[in-house]
DNA sequence: CCGTAATGACCACGTGTGTAGTCAATTGGA
DNA sequence: TCCAATTGACTACACACGTGGTCATTACGG
């Protein structure tokens, strides 16, 4: 698995959410908080592409970004790795200490309910 | 909360196991698999003092290491942070992609389910 | 008693990461 | 038409991290 960093990551959302942007437009969306310069932003770009986490398709002068890594996959492996990492590969304690550090709101709590009654199937 | 890489997190899960441990301890006790060089290990043992996470005791030449954070408190910590870097601050998606990439064992969902129904009280 | 092994203190070094600067070409608006 | 802004390409740089070396001291086994 490819390693993203936090930085890089916050670009990934960015791009999951709205493929084929420029970097001045992946700029503008993470504006909300992040007053990262655009050039930070294309180094992160730059990046992300060398690493193969993005491709680029020309758009006359510029480039467009696309994934070139599903989400759902890379959430999944990223999510495996934490658990490993930091809670000996167990998920239970880990929904634990979620419940118990960020409180879970009851919408969660309901999901999580239904998502369980599936898995027993 | 103070940054804590993943080798050294390594180093701290020893010594939440067995607080008191001396620097040769900490490699024996990591020996399965983790072949660091002992100097490697002293070299993260240091960087965990000066980041605040252990604290150490003389005895005779040598140092003693116990650990300065609490376990469960900087994992509920991680555990947030995780989730809010990866899952936009959301745990039951989190959780369905454990479930999905990793299998959760029939053990799990039940420690689940246990956990979920001490919440919604 | 003496040398080998262990120990702490300090240093090194390549790679990753966050953060951006410089430079040259190009393009869109006044 | 012409200059300021945009864009890509390349470069920079400090700090974190994984990995371990050097050096001086000390203690223990033969």
């Amino acid at each position: 698995m490819m390693q993203i960093s936090a930085a890089e990551l916050e670009v990934m959302a960015v791009l999951w959410a709205e493929p084929g942007l420029a970097a001045s437009d992946v700029h503008e969306k993470l504006g909300d908080g992040k007053d990262w310069n655009v050039r930070t932003v294309k180094t992160f770009l730059a990046r992300l592409v060398e690493k193969g986490a993005l491709t680029t398709r020309e758009d006359g002068r510029r480039y467009l970004y696309f994934p070139a890594i599903d989400e759902a996959e890379y959430k999944g492996t990223a999510a495996g790795q934490f658990v490993d990492r930091v809670f000996s590969g167990r998920a239970a304690p880990l929904v634990a200490h979620l419940a118990d550090t960020r409180g879970l709101t009851a919408d969660d709590i309901a999901e999580l309910e239904k998502l369980l009654g599936e898995l027993k199937k």
